[in-house]
DNA sequence: CTACAACCTGTAGCGACTACAGGAGCAAGG
DNA sequence: CCTTGCTCCTGTAGTCGCTACAGGTTGTAG
């Protein structure tokens, strides 16, 4: 089976799969005489074991760990659960997160009466917190973005 | 002001805000005479207006016409609306293709047993649908075995 | 024979930053 | 005076996970 052939079967994009082969996620094929790339379905496997993996969003240092593990049928799934647990917190608190900002979002526009700008509460929510009379240039530190 | 202040106050990173003022989405601030960037307190609240769209995932051509709105109060804001009504969606479908996701690795990993990686449920969830044991895998699009 | 598809390599671009090299300016302390 | 240490400067390159292109070769069908 060539790269085509791959591509179709496991809906992975042709560039992808070549730059998967680059950075090592997956192995380098066999090729044929003519410098074609040849897969087995062992490969078809391993990239749908990534395609999937990334579906669930884990990113590609977690999908090279959890490919090894796979590998080595006898060894102890520990780090293949405790990656599971991380990507799944991960998941969890990205959903908190966004939770807020639909809140966030859904009242700013309920509230939008589509008049002039000057009374618009989208852009009137996003901007920070107005220094209405009083100042505050005490420059309060603290908060570095992580 | 200069540039750490404004990182300070706003909590942005000092290479972000360089970053903005190079691709024009805060605007060239004055120079000190040694050339140290100086700012006013409108241009920090401009960048806590860029801050707090960015944390709402606004993206940054969203963010330039959402500040170029902000400084037209007597235009229309049903652009803002618009923009904050498709971030709305994005954000409700995201959250949406997450809930799936922390589904499915809730389940991976609440039913791995943290035994060994061959009845690991995590690695198994991942794996796409195997042959078990099967003969003659000729289904798929046209392969021809290796 | 010609057209076209599928493949090849290598490189550059995306978005939104982040990091670093290598230097300048300035205040305080010795 | 000189050093130390901080902040700032410019410019460039790296991050992640792709995706797109240029410019070439090979294979197949009409």
């Amino acid at each position: 089976m060539q790269i085509g052939d791959l591509s179709r079967q496991t809906g992975v994009n042709i560039e992808t799969i070549r730059y998967y082969e680059r950075i090592g996620v997956l192995p380098k094929p066999a090729r044929q005489p003519n410098r074609r790339r040849t897969y087995s379905p062992a490969d078809a496997e391993r990239l749908g074991f990534i395609r999937h993996a990334r579906e669930l969003g884990f990113d590609l240092p977690s999908i090279r760990i959890l490919l090894a593990l796979q590998e080595r049928p006898e060894a102890s799934c520990e780090d293949a659960s405790r990656i599971a647990q991380e990507q799944l917190e991960a998941v969890e608190s990205r959903i908190a997160r966004l939770l807020l900002l639909q809140d966030e979002l859904a009242r700013m526009v309920s509230e939008c009466r589509r008049g002039r700008v000057s009374e618009c509460r989208v852009i009137e929510a996003l901007a920070p917190a107005r220094p209405t009379a009083r100042s505050d240039p005490s420059g309060r530190a603290g908060t570095t973005a992580p």
